[in-house]
RNA sequence: GUGGGUGUAGCUCAGUUGGUUAGAGCGCCAGAUUGUGGCUCUGGAGGCCGUGGGUUCGAAUCUCAUCAUCCACCCCA
């Protein structure tokens, strides 16, 4: 029957057929960052629009173009795209900043931006982030990269590639920006449409345009890294020293520059080939000044945001069995009225000692309701019939072997006999 | 926002140059078994052929629009 109201674009339901992979993969994330200290924060979905305009940046296309937003009033309100400034918000707001520091938060939340859908990518996705605040040392940036790379290992999709840079600092930053705008000036007349307008608006953009000749003219444009300040190549050496000590593969990749206005200095992302063009699994970088930036004290931070739909499909692509939890410890069939409410008693009886029971409640043949306990994966089952009432004997039998064992009609000794199991 | 592909049963898909009552497999329900699942066999339910216009004696089929979906650009996770 055709419904009239579908799930909006973008969106996607999660059925009981699906939510162990959801599971697993959250509780393996939550796991892996508890391992390095982080504790989980959670935030609302809503918040008030400039958190995002000064946090995420007012050029980035996220809030130029992506934000749901709307008023409620006198308040201009907007779904969260992304869950920095989130977080950096509630630190502040919580006074967190003012314990000892480094300050570790992690969260899986849902994000929304109102882009094209297409493969990997969606208006609602789900997001895994961390977020480390005050900890300025290149080990910090080692230890949330070496925490990335474990889950991903942990999941069994470690054969994605991390690509790191670094893209300097309000010091640096000015000088190489006039160096990339004087060599594409030069050269813009070979450029994109696109890329001209990057060429005054940002031109750090320009480095990642897929358009061919763009891409070639890329490839020879001043590097970030080679007009990095001493502090900044410092620093960028100092992670690649931790990154070979903590024994994590990368290449430096003076393309990746991320569109979030908020970073400095070390920017990593790794990508997958298995899942289509929307290939970055996992992002983040430092962001030096943002926290000073939304009115904190000045702090240095960083993180990374994982999207688990990406990882889901990755996971999907390279046949990974996720953990099926158990769905029926056992089926109390009946047949007859009274039988039928012995079994619902006795049924309840075991989910109370935290066992898996189902009953029947559609009052079907007993051969329709043995198939049915067979459709759900029971482990055992067993009918209830006049017999087994007056006898008080019960025939419980393992759906696996076939084989039947005689249990009394008696609560406990069921729990008992599935105790044994 | 821009391009291209696809919309037929719950799912995966057939459907001839336009021609009577639109099919298959899987799934679901029932029966063959009067009280016991898996295998097999038989039967059944379930479709506004995405939606709206147009062409035609006649449209799932041709055409236009629209919506949805997929892929790609862009951007990002």
């Amino acid at each position: 029957m055709p419904l009239k109201t579908k799930r909006i674009r973008g969106t996607r339901d999660i059925t009981p057929a699906e939510i162990h992979k959801w599971r697993y993969v959250e509780r393996a994330a939550l796991e892996t960052a508890g391992c390095y200290g982080f504790g989980e924060v959670r935030t609302p979905i809503i918040e008030k629009t400039e958190l995002f305009i000064k946090g995420t940046g007012e050029s980035t296309d996220i809030v130029t173009k992506e934000m749901y937003s709307f008023k409620m009033g006198r308040e201009d309100i907007s779904l969260r795209p992304e869950g920095t400034p989130n977080a950096v918000r509630a630190a502040l707001e919580n006074g967190l900043l003012g314990d000892a520091l480094p300050l570790k938060l992690c969260y899986i939340q849902p994000n929304f931006r109102h882009e094209n859908p297409q493969a990997g990518r969606y208006r609602q996705h789900t997001q895994f982030g961390v977020e480390c605040f005050g900890a300025a040392s290149p080990s910090a940036d080692a230890e949330v990269i070496r925490l990335a790379r474990d889950l991903l290992e942990r999941l069994g999709i470690g054969d994605v590639t991390l690509h790191i840079n670094s893209i300097g600092c309000p010091q640096c930053r000015p000088g190489y920006n006039a160096a990339l705008t004087e060599y594409y000036e030069t050269r813009s007349d070979k450029l994109c449409d696109i890329c001209r307008e990057r060429l005054v608006r940002n031109p750090l953009r320009l480095l990642d345009c897929k358009n061919d000749t763009c891409k070639a003219i890329a490839q020879n444009a001043p590097k970030t890294i080679e007009k990095l300040c001493g502090d900044c190549s410092g620093h960028f050496d100092g992670l690649k020293k931790r990154l070979d000590a903590v024994g994590i593969n990368y290449i430096t990749d003076p393309l990746i520059v991320r569109g979030l206005d908020y970073y400095t200095k070390t920017v990593f992302e790794f990508i997958s080939d298995k899942i289509g063009s929307q290939a970055t699994v996992c992002g983040g970088g430092r962001y030096d000044v943002l926290i000073e930036q939304m009115g904190g004290p000045p702090t240095p931070g960083l993180g990374f945001g994982m999207g688990l739909d990406r990882i889901l499909m990755v996971m999907e692509e390279n046949g990974a069995d996720f953990p099926v939890p158990r769905t029926c410890d056992i089926y109390i069939g009946s047949m007859g009225e009274d039988e039928g409410i012995k079994a619902l008693a006795l049924s309840c009886h075991l989910r109370r000692e935290g066992f898996i029971a189902h009953c029947d409640t559609m009052g079907r043949s007993v051969k329709a309701q043995m198939k049915y306990a067979n459709k759900i994966g029971a482990r055992f089952s067993c009918i209830i019939g006049s017999n087994e009432l007056e006898t008080g004997k019960l025939s419980v039998k393992d759906m696996q072997t076939g084989e039947a064992q005689a249990v009394p009609l008696d609560e406990k000794a069921l729990a008992g006999f599935l105790y044994g199991k």
